[in-house]
DNA sequence: GAGTGGTCTAGACCACCTA
DNA sequence: AGGTGGTCTAGACCACTCC
Protein backbone atom coordinates (compact mmCIF):
# COMPACT_ATOMS: atom_id res chain seq x y z
CA UNK A 1 0.00 0.00 0.00
CA UNK A 2 1.48 3.45 -0.97
CA UNK A 3 1.37 6.41 1.82
CA UNK A 4 -1.44 8.91 0.98
CA UNK A 5 -1.14 12.08 -0.84
CA UNK A 6 -2.04 14.31 1.62
CA UNK A 7 -1.44 17.26 -0.27
CA UNK A 8 -4.44 19.50 -1.97
CA UNK A 9 -5.89 17.55 -4.76
CA UNK A 10 -5.47 21.01 -7.06
CA UNK A 11 -1.84 20.57 -6.18
CA UNK A 12 -1.64 16.63 -7.25
CA UNK A 13 -2.82 17.55 -10.65
CA UNK A 14 -1.18 20.06 -11.11
CA UNK A 15 1.86 17.93 -10.18
CA UNK A 16 0.65 14.63 -12.51
CA UNK A 17 0.47 17.64 -15.85
CA UNK A 18 3.55 19.09 -14.80
CA UNK A 19 5.55 15.54 -14.90
CA UNK A 20 3.87 14.98 -18.44
CA UNK A 21 5.13 18.02 -20.07
CA UNK A 22 8.74 17.32 -18.52
CA UNK A 23 8.38 13.85 -19.79
CA UNK A 24 7.86 14.96 -22.94
CA UNK A 25 4.05 13.13 -23.51
CA UNK A 26 3.06 17.00 -23.26
CA UNK A 27 5.24 18.54 -26.12
CA UNK A 28 5.73 22.34 -26.37
CA UNK A 29 2.67 23.60 -27.85
CA UNK A 30 0.38 20.36 -27.69
CA UNK A 31 -3.16 21.44 -26.21
CA UNK A 32 -4.12 19.58 -22.96
CA UNK A 33 -7.54 18.05 -22.04
CA UNK A 34 -10.08 20.35 -21.76
CA UNK A 35 -10.92 21.42 -18.41
CA UNK A 36 -14.19 19.57 -17.84
CA UNK A 37 -12.69 16.24 -19.47
CA UNK A 38 -9.57 16.60 -16.95
CA UNK A 39 -12.70 17.00 -14.19
CA UNK A 40 -13.87 14.19 -15.38
CA UNK A 41 -10.43 11.58 -15.38
CA UNK A 42 -9.83 13.28 -11.99
CA UNK A 43 -12.90 12.38 -10.26
CA UNK A 44 -13.20 16.39 -8.74
CA UNK A 45 -14.86 19.48 -10.14
CA UNK A 46 -13.85 21.43 -12.33
CA UNK A 47 -12.95 24.69 -10.11
CA UNK A 48 -10.30 22.15 -8.80
CA UNK A 49 -8.80 21.51 -12.19
CA UNK A 50 -9.06 24.91 -12.96
CA UNK A 51 -7.13 25.50 -9.69
CA UNK A 52 -3.86 22.81 -10.91
CA UNK A 53 -4.21 24.81 -14.39
CA UNK A 54 -3.66 28.24 -12.41
CA UNK A 55 -0.51 26.86 -10.58
CA UNK A 56 0.93 25.58 -14.05
CA UNK A 57 0.11 28.72 -15.55
CA UNK A 58 1.59 30.76 -13.01
CA UNK A 59 5.10 28.88 -13.36
CA UNK A 60 4.96 29.44 -16.47
CA UNK A 61 4.32 26.22 -18.05
CA UNK A 62 1.09 26.35 -19.84
CA UNK A 63 -0.93 29.05 -21.12
CA UNK A 64 -4.92 29.06 -21.06
CA UNK A 65 -6.41 30.66 -24.84
CA UNK A 66 -10.14 31.56 -24.25
CA UNK A 67 -12.33 29.69 -26.38
CA UNK A 68 -9.75 27.19 -27.60
CA UNK A 69 -7.73 25.50 -25.02
CA UNK A 70 -4.82 24.98 -22.62
CA UNK A 71 -1.27 25.00 -24.27
CA UNK A 72 2.01 23.78 -23.33
CA UNK A 73 4.30 27.07 -23.77
CA UNK A 74 7.03 26.37 -26.24
CA UNK A 75 10.27 27.99 -24.30
CA UNK A 76 11.14 30.91 -26.33
CA UNK A 77 14.47 33.08 -26.80
CA UNK A 78 14.46 36.16 -24.96
CA UNK A 79 15.37 39.49 -26.50
CA UNK A 80 18.20 40.73 -24.63
CA UNK A 81 19.07 44.25 -23.88
CA UNK A 82 21.61 45.56 -22.04
CA UNK A 83 24.22 48.27 -21.50
CA UNK A 84 25.48 48.08 -25.41
CA UNK A 85 22.16 49.05 -26.26
CA UNK A 86 23.51 52.70 -26.24
CA UNK A 87 26.91 52.18 -27.86
CA UNK A 88 28.13 54.27 -30.12
CA UNK A 89 29.20 50.95 -32.49
CA UNK A 90 25.49 50.44 -33.00
CA UNK A 91 25.20 53.60 -34.71
CA UNK A 92 26.21 53.00 -38.65
CA UNK A 93 23.24 50.72 -38.74
CA UNK A 94 21.34 53.00 -38.59
CA UNK A 95 18.73 51.34 -36.57
CA UNK A 96 17.39 51.26 -32.89
CA UNK A 97 18.88 48.92 -30.83
CA UNK A 98 15.31 47.16 -30.05
CA UNK A 99 15.17 46.31 -33.69
CA UNK A 100 18.59 45.30 -33.78
CA UNK A 101 18.32 42.61 -31.15
CA UNK A 102 14.86 41.40 -33.07
CA UNK A 103 16.60 41.34 -36.23
CA UNK A 104 19.58 38.51 -34.52
CA UNK A 105 16.11 36.60 -33.85
CA UNK A 106 14.87 36.74 -36.54
CA UNK A 107 11.87 38.67 -35.48
CA UNK A 108 10.35 41.35 -37.27
CA UNK A 109 10.34 44.34 -34.84
CA UNK A 110 8.28 48.18 -35.17
CA UNK A 111 7.05 50.64 -32.44
CA UNK A 112 4.43 53.05 -32.15
CA UNK A 113 4.41 56.70 -30.18
CA UNK A 114 1.40 56.98 -28.19
CA UNK A 115 1.81 59.80 -26.50
CA UNK A 116 4.04 62.86 -26.89
CA UNK A 117 3.39 65.99 -24.35
CA UNK A 118 4.77 68.65 -21.59
CA UNK A 119 3.90 67.21 -18.71
CA UNK A 120 4.34 67.72 -14.72
CA UNK A 121 6.98 65.06 -13.63
CA UNK A 122 5.88 61.65 -11.27
CA UNK A 123 8.15 62.68 -8.35
CA UNK A 124 11.12 59.48 -8.85
CA UNK A 125 11.56 60.88 -11.99
CA UNK A 126 12.15 64.82 -11.17
CA UNK A 127 14.55 63.19 -8.01
CA UNK A 128 16.78 61.84 -10.50
CA UNK A 129 16.30 64.58 -13.44
CA UNK A 130 17.16 67.20 -10.41
CA UNK A 131 13.70 69.15 -11.73
CA UNK A 132 11.15 70.65 -9.67
CA UNK A 133 7.37 69.02 -9.47
CA UNK A 134 5.21 72.27 -9.43
CA UNK A 135 5.71 73.02 -13.09
CA UNK A 136 5.62 71.19 -16.90
CA UNK A 137 9.31 70.85 -16.40
CA UNK A 138 9.59 67.84 -18.43
CA UNK A 139 8.61 66.35 -21.97
CA UNK A 140 6.90 62.68 -21.88
CA UNK A 141 7.01 60.67 -24.83
CA UNK A 142 5.54 57.00 -24.51
CA UNK A 143 6.41 53.97 -26.90
CA UNK A 144 5.50 50.23 -27.26
CA UNK A 145 7.59 48.09 -28.99
CA UNK A 146 6.58 45.06 -30.76
CA UNK A 147 8.35 41.53 -31.89
CA UNK A 148 6.14 40.05 -34.50
CA UNK A 149 3.19 40.43 -33.31
CA UNK A 150 3.59 40.72 -29.51
CA UNK A 151 4.09 44.02 -27.84
CA UNK A 152 7.50 43.19 -25.51
CA UNK A 153 7.61 46.41 -24.37
CA UNK A 154 6.29 49.90 -22.51
CA UNK A 155 8.75 52.62 -23.11
CA UNK A 156 8.03 55.83 -21.46
CA UNK A 157 10.88 58.93 -21.72
CA UNK A 158 11.06 62.09 -20.09
CA UNK A 159 13.16 64.84 -21.38
CA UNK A 160 13.72 68.05 -18.90
CA UNK A 161 11.94 70.63 -20.90
CA UNK A 162 14.99 72.93 -21.07
CA UNK A 163 16.90 70.58 -23.50
CA UNK A 164 13.29 69.40 -25.60
CA UNK A 165 12.04 73.10 -26.25
CA UNK A 166 12.34 73.96 -29.88
CA UNK A 167 13.66 70.45 -30.91
CA UNK A 168 12.49 67.63 -32.86
CA UNK A 169 11.67 65.86 -29.53
CA UNK A 170 8.32 67.14 -29.97
CA UNK A 171 7.57 65.50 -32.82
CA UNK A 172 6.12 62.08 -32.76
CA UNK A 173 8.34 60.93 -35.74
CA UNK A 174 11.84 61.79 -35.04
CA UNK A 175 13.90 63.03 -37.78
CA UNK A 176 17.49 62.78 -37.14
CA UNK A 177 19.26 59.82 -38.76
CA UNK A 178 20.96 58.49 -34.97
CA UNK A 179 17.56 58.68 -33.30
CA UNK A 180 16.35 60.37 -29.84
CA UNK A 181 20.13 60.19 -28.90
CA UNK A 182 21.65 62.21 -31.69
CA UNK A 183 19.47 65.06 -30.86
CA UNK A 184 20.53 64.96 -27.22
CA UNK A 185 24.11 65.10 -28.60
CA UNK A 186 23.03 68.33 -30.65
CA UNK A 187 22.25 69.76 -27.92
CA UNK A 188 25.32 69.38 -26.32
CA UNK A 189 24.50 65.90 -24.10
CA UNK A 190 26.52 62.75 -25.26
CA UNK A 191 25.93 59.56 -23.41
CA UNK A 192 29.18 58.94 -21.07
CA UNK A 193 27.84 57.18 -18.34
CA UNK A 194 23.98 54.91 -17.80
CA UNK A 195 22.49 54.19 -14.50
CA UNK A 196 19.85 51.14 -14.95
CA UNK A 197 17.73 50.26 -11.97
CA UNK A 198 16.11 47.68 -12.12
CA UNK A 199 12.94 45.44 -10.56
CA UNK A 200 10.37 42.66 -11.48
CA UNK A 201 7.38 42.66 -10.24
CA UNK A 202 3.62 41.33 -11.73
CA UNK A 203 2.00 43.32 -14.04
CA UNK A 204 -0.60 45.99 -13.31
CA UNK A 205 -3.83 44.93 -15.30
CA UNK A 206 -3.30 48.06 -17.47
CA UNK A 207 0.08 46.44 -18.10
CA UNK A 208 -1.41 43.47 -18.68
CA UNK A 209 -4.22 44.42 -20.95
CA UNK A 210 -1.85 46.72 -23.03
CA UNK A 211 0.78 43.81 -23.69
CA UNK A 212 -1.14 41.28 -23.86
CA UNK A 213 0.42 39.73 -20.76
CA UNK A 214 -0.69 35.51 -20.32
CA UNK A 215 -1.49 35.15 -16.54
CA UNK A 216 1.63 34.52 -14.61
CA UNK A 217 3.87 36.31 -16.42
CA UNK A 218 5.56 38.95 -14.67
CA UNK A 219 7.37 42.32 -16.02
CA UNK A 220 10.70 44.01 -15.63
CA UNK A 221 10.93 47.21 -15.05
CA UNK A 222 13.79 49.33 -15.49
CA UNK A 223 14.68 53.07 -14.77
CA UNK A 224 17.16 54.79 -16.87
CA UNK A 225 18.91 57.19 -16.58
CA UNK A 226 21.54 58.34 -19.02
CA UNK A 227 24.50 60.80 -17.80
CA UNK A 228 26.27 63.54 -20.08
CA UNK A 229 30.02 63.82 -20.28
CA UNK A 230 29.60 66.15 -17.23
CA UNK A 231 27.78 63.63 -14.80
CA UNK A 232 24.54 65.17 -15.73
CA UNK A 233 21.92 63.37 -15.79
CA UNK A 234 19.59 64.62 -19.04
CA UNK A 235 17.40 62.11 -19.67
CA UNK A 236 15.17 59.51 -17.81
CA UNK A 237 13.49 56.26 -19.45
CA UNK A 238 11.27 53.83 -17.89
CA UNK A 239 10.65 50.17 -19.94
CA UNK A 240 8.13 47.94 -18.68
CA UNK A 241 9.52 44.65 -20.51
CA UNK A 242 7.62 40.96 -20.78
CA UNK A 243 9.96 38.92 -19.21
CA UNK A 244 8.97 35.90 -20.90
CA UNK A 245 9.63 37.28 -24.02
CA UNK A 246 12.94 39.63 -23.12
CA UNK A 247 15.51 39.93 -20.14
CA UNK A 248 18.59 42.40 -19.67
CA UNK A 249 22.59 42.01 -20.17
CA UNK A 250 25.56 44.17 -19.02
CA UNK A 251 28.74 43.01 -19.96
CA UNK A 252 30.65 45.80 -18.21
CA UNK A 253 33.94 46.80 -16.88
CA UNK A 254 34.97 46.74 -13.08
CA UNK A 255 35.70 50.13 -12.28
CA UNK B 1 -27.16 57.89 -14.97
CA UNK B 2 -24.24 56.73 -14.86
CA UNK B 3 -22.93 54.11 -17.55
CA UNK B 4 -22.82 50.35 -15.87
CA UNK B 5 -19.52 48.77 -15.03
CA UNK B 6 -19.75 45.93 -17.82
CA UNK B 7 -16.23 44.37 -15.96
CA UNK B 8 -16.69 41.58 -14.05
CA UNK B 9 -17.39 42.26 -10.32
CA UNK B 10 -13.73 40.42 -8.90
CA UNK B 11 -11.84 43.33 -10.58
CA UNK B 12 -14.59 46.14 -9.55
CA UNK B 13 -13.78 45.14 -5.73
CA UNK B 14 -10.01 44.67 -6.65
CA UNK B 15 -10.43 47.77 -8.15
CA UNK B 16 -11.98 49.63 -5.22
CA UNK B 17 -9.70 48.47 -2.68
CA UNK B 18 -7.07 49.44 -4.47
CA UNK B 19 -8.38 53.02 -5.05
CA UNK B 20 -8.73 52.47 -1.09
CA UNK B 21 -5.26 51.46 -0.59
CA UNK B 22 -3.90 54.25 -3.10
CA UNK B 23 -6.11 56.76 -1.00
CA UNK B 24 -4.54 55.88 1.88
CA UNK B 25 -7.84 54.80 3.37
CA UNK B 26 -5.96 51.09 3.80
CA UNK B 27 -2.47 52.08 4.95
CA UNK B 28 0.39 50.00 4.54
CA UNK B 29 0.01 47.27 7.14
CA UNK B 30 -3.60 47.44 7.52
CA UNK B 31 -5.82 44.37 7.58
CA UNK B 32 -8.47 44.22 4.78
CA UNK B 33 -12.34 43.43 6.14
CA UNK B 34 -12.34 39.55 5.99
CA UNK B 35 -13.69 37.56 2.89
CA UNK B 36 -16.60 37.11 4.34
CA UNK B 37 -17.41 40.62 5.28
CA UNK B 38 -16.65 42.03 1.52
CA UNK B 39 -18.46 39.52 -0.02
CA UNK B 40 -21.56 40.92 2.24
CA UNK B 41 -20.42 44.35 1.58
CA UNK B 42 -20.38 43.96 -2.21
CA UNK B 43 -23.44 41.45 -2.26
CA UNK B 44 -21.26 38.48 -3.97
CA UNK B 45 -20.17 34.97 -3.22
CA UNK B 46 -16.97 34.92 -0.93
CA UNK B 47 -15.49 33.56 -4.08
CA UNK B 48 -15.60 36.60 -6.19
CA UNK B 49 -13.90 38.59 -3.29
CA UNK B 50 -11.04 35.79 -3.44
CA UNK B 51 -10.67 36.16 -6.94
CA UNK B 52 -10.89 39.99 -6.41
CA UNK B 53 -8.11 39.92 -3.44
CA UNK B 54 -6.25 36.98 -5.67
CA UNK B 55 -6.00 40.15 -7.91
CA UNK B 56 -4.27 42.29 -5.14
CA UNK B 57 -2.14 40.04 -3.78
CA UNK B 58 -0.29 39.41 -7.54
CA UNK B 59 0.39 42.81 -8.07
CA UNK B 60 2.24 42.80 -4.48
CA UNK B 61 -0.36 45.62 -3.06
CA UNK B 62 -1.65 42.67 -0.31
CA UNK B 63 -0.57 39.69 1.34
CA UNK B 64 -2.97 36.99 2.65
CA UNK B 65 -1.84 35.36 5.90
CA UNK B 66 -3.70 31.95 6.88
CA UNK B 67 -5.39 32.26 9.77
CA UNK B 68 -4.85 36.14 10.10
CA UNK B 69 -6.30 38.42 7.71
CA UNK B 70 -5.57 40.03 4.54
CA UNK B 71 -2.63 43.00 4.81
CA UNK B 72 -1.68 45.63 2.79
CA UNK B 73 1.84 45.23 2.02
CA UNK B 74 4.48 47.93 3.29
CA UNK B 75 6.33 48.98 0.50
CA UNK B 76 9.78 48.27 1.51
CA UNK B 77 13.19 49.31 0.38
CA UNK B 78 15.20 47.40 -2.10
CA UNK B 79 17.91 45.82 -1.26
CA UNK B 80 19.79 46.73 -4.71
CA UNK B 81 22.90 44.89 -6.10
CA UNK B 82 24.78 45.75 -9.51
CA UNK B 83 28.49 46.07 -11.20
CA UNK B 84 29.90 47.95 -8.11
CA UNK B 85 29.44 45.10 -6.10
CA UNK B 86 32.66 43.32 -6.85
CA UNK B 87 34.42 46.78 -6.64
CA UNK B 88 37.61 46.64 -4.98
CA UNK B 89 36.69 50.03 -3.34
CA UNK B 90 34.54 47.68 -1.20
CA UNK B 91 37.20 45.71 -0.40
CA UNK B 92 38.55 47.53 2.77
CA UNK B 93 35.86 47.00 4.76
CA UNK B 94 36.33 43.07 4.44
CA UNK B 95 32.66 42.91 3.93
CA UNK B 96 30.71 41.34 1.01
CA UNK B 97 28.54 43.00 -0.84
CA UNK B 98 25.76 41.48 0.39
CA UNK B 99 26.34 42.65 3.62
CA UNK B 100 27.13 46.09 2.89
CA UNK B 101 23.96 46.79 1.12
CA UNK B 102 22.29 45.01 4.19
CA UNK B 103 23.77 47.59 6.15
CA UNK B 104 22.58 50.14 4.41
CA UNK B 105 19.23 49.49 4.58
CA UNK B 106 19.64 49.06 8.22
CA UNK B 107 19.06 45.00 8.35
CA UNK B 108 20.66 42.60 9.61
CA UNK B 109 22.55 39.94 6.91
CA UNK B 110 24.01 36.41 7.19
CA UNK B 111 24.57 33.69 4.98
CA UNK B 112 24.77 29.81 5.13
CA UNK B 113 26.61 27.34 3.17
CA UNK B 114 24.73 24.52 1.82
CA UNK B 115 26.85 22.88 -0.34
CA UNK B 116 30.51 22.56 -1.40
CA UNK B 117 31.21 19.72 -4.04
CA UNK B 118 33.16 18.96 -7.53
CA UNK B 119 30.49 18.07 -10.00
CA UNK B 120 29.49 17.70 -13.30
CA UNK B 121 28.67 21.13 -15.33
CA UNK B 122 24.88 22.25 -16.07
CA UNK B 123 25.21 22.63 -19.81
CA UNK B 124 24.89 26.49 -19.53
CA UNK B 125 27.44 26.70 -17.35
CA UNK B 126 30.12 24.51 -19.13
CA UNK B 127 28.85 26.85 -22.30
CA UNK B 128 30.24 29.95 -20.34
CA UNK B 129 33.13 28.11 -18.75
CA UNK B 130 34.33 26.70 -21.90
CA UNK B 131 34.27 23.39 -20.05
CA UNK B 132 33.38 19.39 -20.84
CA UNK B 133 30.30 18.15 -19.73
CA UNK B 134 31.53 14.75 -19.53
CA UNK B 135 33.49 15.07 -16.40
CA UNK B 136 33.09 16.51 -12.55
CA UNK B 137 34.90 19.84 -14.17
CA UNK B 138 34.12 22.27 -11.67
CA UNK B 139 33.28 23.01 -7.89
CA UNK B 140 29.86 24.07 -7.32
CA UNK B 141 29.20 25.83 -4.13
CA UNK B 142 25.77 26.99 -2.93
CA UNK B 143 24.46 29.40 -0.28
CA UNK B 144 21.34 31.20 0.85
CA UNK B 145 21.45 34.98 2.18
CA UNK B 146 19.41 36.59 4.14
CA UNK B 147 18.44 40.04 5.30
CA UNK B 148 16.58 39.99 9.05
CA UNK B 149 14.57 36.88 9.40
CA UNK B 150 13.78 36.97 5.20
CA UNK B 151 15.84 34.51 3.06
CA UNK B 152 16.43 36.98 -0.06
CA UNK B 153 18.92 35.13 -2.26
CA UNK B 154 19.83 31.83 -3.45
CA UNK B 155 22.84 31.74 -4.49
CA UNK B 156 25.27 28.76 -6.62
CA UNK B 157 28.84 29.24 -7.65
CA UNK B 158 30.35 27.59 -10.18
CA UNK B 159 34.22 27.36 -10.61
CA UNK B 160 36.73 25.10 -12.74
CA UNK B 161 38.27 22.33 -11.08
CA UNK B 162 41.87 23.69 -12.33
CA UNK B 163 41.31 26.87 -10.52
CA UNK B 164 39.74 25.52 -7.31
CA UNK B 165 41.79 22.68 -6.75
CA UNK B 166 43.68 22.42 -3.73
CA UNK B 167 42.98 25.61 -2.67
CA UNK B 168 40.26 27.75 -0.25
CA UNK B 169 37.46 27.53 -1.83
CA UNK B 170 36.90 23.53 -1.08
CA UNK B 171 36.43 24.72 2.40
CA UNK B 172 32.72 25.88 3.42
CA UNK B 173 34.30 28.79 5.40
CA UNK B 174 36.58 30.91 3.27
CA UNK B 175 39.88 31.80 5.11
CA UNK B 176 40.94 34.53 2.71
CA UNK B 177 40.08 37.62 3.97
CA UNK B 178 38.87 39.08 0.59
CA UNK B 179 36.69 36.30 0.26
CA UNK B 180 36.00 34.00 -2.73
CA UNK B 181 37.40 36.66 -5.07
CA UNK B 182 40.26 37.09 -2.75
CA UNK B 183 41.50 33.26 -3.92
CA UNK B 184 40.84 33.88 -7.29
CA UNK B 185 43.18 36.64 -7.45
CA UNK B 186 45.68 34.51 -5.60
CA UNK B 187 45.37 31.79 -8.43
CA UNK B 188 46.12 34.78 -10.79
CA UNK B 189 42.85 36.16 -11.92
CA UNK B 190 41.40 39.47 -11.28
CA UNK B 191 38.02 40.62 -12.79
CA UNK B 192 38.25 43.36 -15.38
CA UNK B 193 34.86 42.84 -16.57
CA UNK B 194 31.62 41.11 -15.43
CA UNK B 195 28.97 39.94 -17.93
CA UNK B 196 25.32 39.72 -16.03
CA UNK B 197 22.69 37.83 -17.76
CA UNK B 198 19.39 39.09 -16.01
CA UNK B 199 15.93 37.02 -16.32
CA UNK B 200 12.57 37.27 -14.32
CA UNK B 201 10.31 34.53 -13.91
CA UNK B 202 7.33 33.17 -11.23
CA UNK B 203 9.53 31.00 -8.75
CA UNK B 204 9.76 27.14 -8.82
CA UNK B 205 7.62 25.09 -6.26
CA UNK B 206 10.66 24.96 -4.83
CA UNK B 207 12.29 27.83 -4.95
CA UNK B 208 8.52 28.94 -3.71
CA UNK B 209 9.49 27.11 -0.50
CA UNK B 210 12.55 27.66 0.10
CA UNK B 211 12.62 31.26 0.27
CA UNK B 212 9.03 31.58 1.70
CA UNK B 213 7.87 33.46 -1.41
CA UNK B 214 4.09 34.60 -0.55
CA UNK B 215 2.15 34.03 -3.86
CA UNK B 216 2.25 36.90 -7.08
CA UNK B 217 6.20 37.12 -5.81
CA UNK B 218 8.65 36.88 -9.17
CA UNK B 219 12.09 36.20 -8.57
CA UNK B 220 14.99 37.89 -10.34
CA UNK B 221 17.31 35.44 -12.03
CA UNK B 222 21.08 36.48 -12.77
CA UNK B 223 23.75 34.81 -14.43
CA UNK B 224 26.74 36.46 -13.84
CA UNK B 225 30.30 35.38 -15.52
CA UNK B 226 33.46 36.99 -14.12
CA UNK B 227 36.04 37.45 -17.27
CA UNK B 228 39.64 37.98 -15.88
CA UNK B 229 42.56 40.71 -16.98
CA UNK B 230 42.89 38.56 -20.24
CA UNK B 231 39.29 37.85 -21.19
CA UNK B 232 38.93 34.29 -19.67
CA UNK B 233 35.81 33.38 -17.95
CA UNK B 234 37.08 31.84 -14.65
CA UNK B 235 33.41 31.91 -12.68
CA UNK B 236 30.00 31.61 -12.91
CA UNK B 237 27.41 32.69 -10.37
CA UNK B 238 23.54 32.28 -10.50
CA UNK B 239 21.47 34.58 -8.25
CA UNK B 240 18.11 33.87 -7.83
CA UNK B 241 16.46 37.25 -5.78
CA UNK B 242 12.94 37.98 -4.35
CA UNK B 243 11.74 40.54 -6.55
CA UNK B 244 10.04 41.92 -3.53
CA UNK B 245 12.87 42.40 -1.38
CA UNK B 246 15.40 42.82 -3.99
CA UNK B 247 16.83 44.67 -7.38
CA UNK B 248 19.30 45.30 -9.53
CA UNK B 249 21.40 48.62 -10.20
CA UNK B 250 24.22 49.09 -12.77
CA UNK B 251 26.08 52.31 -13.16
CA UNK B 252 28.31 51.75 -15.99
CA UNK B 253 30.64 54.03 -18.69
CA UNK B 254 29.38 53.66 -22.60
CA UNK B 255 31.43 51.95 -24.66
C1' DG C 1 -23.97 25.11 -32.65
C1' DA C 2 -20.68 22.69 -30.09
C1' DG C 3 -16.81 23.12 -27.32
C1' DT C 4 -13.63 25.88 -24.85
C1' DG C 5 -12.01 28.84 -20.97
C1' DG C 6 -13.79 32.91 -17.67
C1' DT C 7 -16.79 34.18 -14.07
C1' DC C 8 -19.94 33.37 -10.48
C1' DT C 9 -23.01 31.20 -6.76
C1' DA C 10 -24.01 29.13 -2.23
C1' DG C 11 -22.86 26.30 0.18
C1' DA C 12 -19.11 22.82 2.91
C1' DC C 13 -15.01 21.35 5.47
C1' DC C 14 -10.09 21.98 6.72
C1' DA C 15 -5.84 24.40 8.56
C1' DC C 16 -4.17 28.07 11.02
C1' DC C 17 -4.12 31.95 14.37
C1' DT C 18 -5.67 34.54 18.42
C1' DA C 19 -7.74 34.87 22.62
C1' DA D 1 -13.94 28.65 20.63
C1' DG D 2 -14.42 31.61 17.11
C1' DG D 3 -12.62 33.89 13.24
C1' DT D 4 -9.52 33.77 9.40
C1' DG D 5 -7.84 32.22 4.88
C1' DG D 6 -7.33 27.64 1.80
C1' DT D 7 -9.64 24.15 -0.64
C1' DC D 8 -13.45 21.98 -2.71
C1' DT D 9 -18.20 20.86 -4.70
C1' DA D 10 -21.88 20.96 -8.24
C1' DG D 11 -23.96 23.37 -10.42
C1' DA D 12 -24.94 28.03 -13.78
C1' DC D 13 -24.29 31.50 -17.41
C1' DC D 14 -21.18 34.28 -20.40
C1' DA D 15 -17.48 35.16 -24.02
C1' DC D 16 -14.75 33.34 -27.34
C1' DT D 17 -13.21 30.08 -31.16
C1' DC D 18 -13.90 26.89 -34.67
C1' DC D 19 -16.52 24.44 -37.86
Amino acid sequence: MTTPDRRPASERIADELRQAISAGQLAPGAKLPSERELAEQYGTARNTVRQAVRLLSESGLVVAEHGRGVFVRAASNLIRLGNDRYSPKHRETGLSPFLIECAKQGKAGRFEVLFVERVVPPEYVARRLNLPTDSESVLQRENVFWADSDPVQGVTTWIPWTIAEGTDLLNDVIGHPYGIHGVFEDQGHTMARLDDEISARMPTPDERERMQLPPGVPVIDVLHTSLDQDGVPYELTRFVLRADLSGLRYNVPVE
